[in-house]
RNA sequence: GCCUCGAUGGUGUAGCUCGGCCAAUCAUUGCGGACUCUCACUCCGCAGACCCGGGUUCAAAUCCCGGUCGAGGCACCA
């Protein structure tokens, strides 16, 4: 109808029209109908089944000239919602086959530090992603000095010597200070250069932009340039005493880096992005296009660097890595891969709507990367002692996974005594039979304490009708660290860190730290640490 | 408080630009079934949603008005 606007006053007529054809279909079967729609649409059924665009159109991109951004401040150990970010931007290049950019937004000495540098370097190179140049803000002091007295000597911009509550003060009042009415352009010059040499402590002269006082955006009122710093700066040390603000030193680097488009989360918001350009438009220089999405957040993980840092500083968490936290070295620590953080981007999409990720998304994404190739083994935690009565001593060879042949075999001796886990102790009743599964079937013959029961071999035929259960024979002892969500109802769940103890099999001796195996029945687990005992985490169901 | 965004099943999204193809997509979750000597994987099925109130229209998830709720911003942080 949409596509034929005259037909819409004989909508009545079309009705009833419709009505026979649609009876005329219905009269045929489903299978008529599927035939006749093949021969008739093929083109149109082909063509619905495009696969629905994930990343959102870039606003003036050309194939080949879109130049973006990984701008993180070193200031902390990267998390989820920066890796998702560098993701959608990789992404988007990609589709527009352009070009990335590693920018370090290191310009507040306070805050950087240098161990975080090669973190996000870490993340980038772990995900995959590629980078094309990396540069430091910090590298381009001299620039900003430079622009900022291009903005002076074209008195777009003043050296403002109010105190910081006078400025506040003045802008909510929406009135110009007396800096900015008063000061020449020979005057601005000399403080400018005073402050250069550092003749002023922090906090008693900033370079202001002359802006639009009365501006509705806020942002607007003569917004703060450049400040003073006594602080060492990690990687610069004590050389520069001035710094910029993020606004002014962002449109410069842009431009210096050529970066076309900025694809950032809402944090930033409009007021910024207006701000930006106009610092642009008084540098004379062609700000990039803007798009921004919502925030990420993990349901019941903290997702901001703040709060995270806060939680290890207050030992509420053993550190950046612990399993509960979505930092880049707690994600990893776990065993979550690095395909699965494009495919959470396809998933939830990129949208302004505020997006809340829930764990099962990661956990049914990562699952699926890891089964195919992971080992399959038994481990009973809890466990409940079988003494065999009539043991059969001998060596027997399962496959280390149901379809992928590749890996192999293990073998396991078997010997009088079998372990099953606590989970199972509704089936171990006396005179039940149960399937050790792949080895035979036991008959519970008397129960001699809480966690020892004796047995004997039933048969060895698999019975369709009775329960199949994961045993250990010839055990090593496993400790799992298990995880659950840090907040629950918006609380500290206290109990969100766990230990399981358990039996394993000798194999896992074998095998590599760091390596990924299914214990069936019971989860995904990462194998941390050999020794005696064996060391692992849980990663998901 | 001011400003800007947003609101579709338990969760996340598609559809909204240009009203009819939407008794609403896909995924996750839950339940059932097939496969399997696992509660994994794979496959099949079922359940579950258009924030509220008005208006425009033959027709509203879609357009208009008014609410409500949520997110973000309002630094000499980025």
């Amino acid at each position: 109808m949409a596509n034929y606007p005259n037909l819409r006053s004989k909508v009545k007529e079309l009705a009833q029209k419709l009505e026979k054809v649609v009876k005329e279909v219905n009269s045929l079967t489903t299978e008529e109908v599927d035939r006749i729609a093949h021969q008739k649409y093929a083109e149109e059924i082909k063509e619905e089944k495009k696969e629905r665009e994930v990343l959102p159109d870039l606003p003036f991109a050309e194939e080949g000239k879109v130049k973006v951004r990984y701008p993180p401040e070193p200031s902390k150990h990267p998390h989820v919602g920066q890796m998702l970010s560098f993701c959608i931007n990789d992404m988007l290049a990609e589709k527009y086959k352009g070009k990335r950019v590693l920018r370090f937004d290191d310009t507040n000495p306070e805050k950087v530090r240098a161990e975080y540098y090669d973190s996000f370097r870490e993340v980038i190179h772990w995900m995959n992603l590629k980078i094309d140049e990396e540069s430091l803000a910090s590298d381009y002091m001299e620039v900003y000095y430079e622009k900022a007295l291009d903005l002076i000597k074209n008195n777009y911009a003043f050296v403002c010597l109010c105190s910081r509550e006078e400025v506040t003060k003045l802008r909510s009042e929406k009135k110009p200070c007396s800096c900015n009415l008063e000061h020449s352009v020979e005057k601005n010059t000399e403080l400018f250069e005073k402050m250069n040499a550092g003749n002023f402590s922090a906090g008693e002269a900033v370079v202001r932009l002359k802006g639009d006082m009365k501006a509705e955006n806020a942002a607007l009122r003569d917004p703060i340039l450049l400040r003073i710093s006594e602080h060492e700066h990690a990687i610069q040390g004590d050389k520069y005493h001035i710094w910029p603000m993020y606004d002014f030193e962002s449109p410069i680097m842009e431009n210096i880096t050529g970066v076309t488009h900025i694809l950032r989360s809402i944090e930033f918001g409009k007021m910024r992005e207006e701000l930006q350009s106009l610092v642009s438009e008084k540098l004379g220089i062609t700000p990039p296009h803007f798009l921004e999405y919502s925030r990420f957040k993990v349901i019941g993980a903290p997702t901001q660097g703040r709060i995270i840092r806060e939680l290890v500083e207050e030992k509420i968490v053993t550190g950046w890595d612990d399993y509960r936290l979505v930092t880049y070295q707690a994600l990893k620590r776990r065993g979550i891969q690095p395909e699965v953080f494009p495919k959470i981007i396809e998933r939830v999409g990129v949208t302004k709507s505020s997006t809340s990720i829930d764990w099962s998304l990661i956990f049914s994404i990562n699952r699926k990367i890891i089964e195919p190739k992971v080992k399959h083994l038994y481990f009973v935690d809890n466990p409940i002692k079988i003494d065999i009565i009539n043991p059969e001593l001998k060596k027997i060879k399962i496959p280390l996974h149901p379809y992928n042949k590749e890996l192999g075999e293990r073998t396991i001796e078997i010997n009088d005594v079998l372990y099953l886990s606590g989970t199972d102790q509704d089936l171990i009743k006396e005179n039940s039979i149960i399937r050790m599964k792949d080895l035979y079937n036991i008959k519970i013959v008397k129960k001699q304490s809480a966690d020892t029961f004796s047995a004997e071999i039933h048969s060895q035929e698999i019975l369709t009708d009775i329960p199949k259960i994961q045993w250990v024979s010839d055990p090593i002892e496993v400790e799992i660290e298990k995880a659950e969500m840090l907040y629950l109802n918006n609380r500290i769940n206290k109990d969100s860190l766990r230990k399981v103890q358990g039996y394993g099999e000798k194999k896992l001796q074998e095998l590599q730290i760091g390596e990924i195996i299914q214990f069936e029945r019971f989860g995904y687990t990462k194998i941390n640490n050999i020794a005696e005992k064996v060391q692992m985490n849980y990663i998901h169901g």
